[in-house]
DNA sequence: GTCTATACACCGATAGAC
DNA sequence: GTCTATCGGTGTATAGAC
């Protein structure tokens, strides 16, 4: 048992040079841009030549991937940690919730294209930088059927809605709060449209 | 006068190289993705070397920006061409000039990206090419102002919905409807937060 | 005026020495 | 593991052909 989930000295070695490589790799990004980044200067940045990279990582998209898969790891963290604190009014666990995922996205804008546009020509994430993503909408829809909202149009509708805020907000007016401001406006039209109840803490139940 | 107005014969072949030109920058985009554009290959697809493309334009950003201001100007011009055929029904009217905004920026998502999105690092439209972006916008905000909507709030709450239904229809279900199909209810959604009435063909009157 | 040839610095990637 | 050396390809500047 042991055996196969505790690290030798090696691994764990190598596992702290792949998360200096990459933090270097994150600030290359924000530094000039995500489809910015060189090798040569992400390399520099942790004392090494750039071929040298190429130990730890295959190629370029390699990296990119490693980059997806760690950011939506901390964004489904970030979203089951809020699972256990969610209020008991259907409409003010959606406000709650939609506000975890707007200012994860908000905040760190390099992250988002990554995360949810597809800007670098040639990058297709793998299946298990995939999944974490897959897990948070996974998620979210047992959150709307807890909620006794099934109706997967609505589920699209809803991260239409929300993407679209934080896309505005994000290439329109980054730094502020012109979008962020309309999101509860923007969840209540949408649980309206819904037919979720106002305010009462007990869920819908059907006849 | 004519002077003024008129095109000496190296002006309009000038003009007609840069647009040969700009139509193998997005046959090249299409084909290997908007940030993968090389020189080389659009010089070799009007038949010239990559040199020769800086007399027609100063550098590959100048590039990407005629290209910018080409999108938003045809753009613009599909928006004020259905000017005069919006139906009198203001909800009708809104359907139908936000299926023409949802179709147009599908149908390629190439110039999407270009338009929409700031993938490309560095790239910044200058304010020509950016002018007919506003003038679409202001034209929106005029049609909205006729149904007696002036909330910029809603506004942007409605630019928010419209924008993440294209991302959304071209990100997860490219060539599909998706999201297409959820037009017709987001915008009736949103009308009625507006507090636009349901069908009469009257506009509302302030009192 | 319109284009080509040449050159340069930089890119991702590979081979092989240590 | 990390290095040096190197490859083909990139955007771009410039000199000069015609």
């Amino acid at each position: 048992m042991l055996e196969k989930t505790a690290k030798s000295w090696q691994d764990r070695r190598r596992e702290s040079a792949r998360q200096e490589i990459l933090t270097a790799a994150w600030d290359a990004a924000r530094e000039h841009g995500l489809g910015a980044i060189t090798l040569r200067d992400v390399a520099e940045r942790v004392g090494m030549r750039a071929p040298s990279l190429y130990w730890h990582f295959p190629s370029k998209m390699a990296l990119y991937d490693a980059m997806f898969g760690q950011a939506w790891r901390s964004c489904l963290e970030v979203q089951t940690d809020l699972d256990t604190r969610l209020p008991a009014s259907p409409r003010r666990a959606l406000r709650m919730d939609a506000r975890a995922f707007f200012d994860f996205c908000v905040q760190d804008p390099v992250r988002h294209q990554l995360m949810n546009q597809r800007s670098i020509p040639g990058f297709v994430p793998s299946a298990e930088s995939y999944a974490p993503a897959v897990e948070v909408l996974e998620r979210f829809r047992r959150l709307l059927a807890r909620l006794g909202i099934a109706d997967d149009a609505g589920v699209d509708l809803y991260t239409a809605l929300l993407s679209g805020l934080i896309d505005q907000q994000l290439a329109n007016d980054p730094g502020g709060d012109r979008w962020a401001r309309l999101l509860d406006r923007a969840v209540d039209m949408w649980a309206t449209e819904m037919n979720l109840p106002d305010d009462p803490e007990r869920l819908t139940e059907e006849p």
